[in-house]
DNA sequence: TACTTTAATGTCAGATCCGACATAAATTTG
DNA sequence: CAAATTTATGTCGGATCTGACATTAAAGTA
């Protein structure tokens, strides 16, 4: 199954830069998931800059120490949308989050 | 209510800078917002240097027109998740996207 | 080591989103 | 102008996502 795909893909340790070639993944799929990991990245140094845990920064930004977690891990059940709108909550512009796309 | 004072913003005609200051929204609600019209923008910037009906994009992203549709309108209903997801597909590098950031 | 704090994982009900359809409005074309 | 094409808008069932909770694993501290 493709979610069990992703989800293995994503877990396994894979940097951010070589997710794209290993297996049947279309190619969109393959950037979406690239993009979604060079944001949990951002997300990750972005609340340790803050000196945060999980659960203070999901306080920050309302939501739960656990999906921060998923969040942080890129999993498949966590949007590239809620990603950004937490990062726009703890005030990162959308230049900033540009420069990370262009890191992609 | 909240979404709708979001679609009244949105199909108001601002153009992508100015969305900002107006109604009673939060921050990162405005820069929500403002992000999803820059991409409506490139979407429909996108589309149109393919010289594609919005019905042949949507075929070529397997989506419909409607949903098209509301996506270059910046309508509440459509994630920046999938517009991006829809970017992708059509070949627009994360890098490309980016620059859409930058300029928002 | 035991204790404390932090992070990871699984699950689920309610909320939100998506493609599709119908239809109307606008635009283009002949 | 009328016909054809394209775009906009409203709605809805099914799919997906989200916050919250429970539990476990890992990391830090005394």
């Amino acid at each position: 199954m493709k979610t069990a795909k992703r989800k293995k893909l994503e877990t396994a340790g894979w940097s951010v830069g070589d997710a794209a070639d290993v297996l049947g993944l279309t190619p969109e799929e393959e950037t979406y998931i690239e993009t979604k990991l060079a944001l949990a990245k951002k997300l990750k140094a972005v609340r340790q800059s803050h000196k945060l845990s999980q659960a203070a920064f999901a306080k920050r930004i309302h939501s739960s120490q656990s999906r921060v977690a998923k969040m942080e891990a890129g999993d498949p059940s966590v949007t590239i949308d809620l990603m950004m709108r937490s990062l726009f909550a703890v005030g990162v512009s959308p230049k900033q989050i540009g420069k990370v796309f262009s890191t992609a």
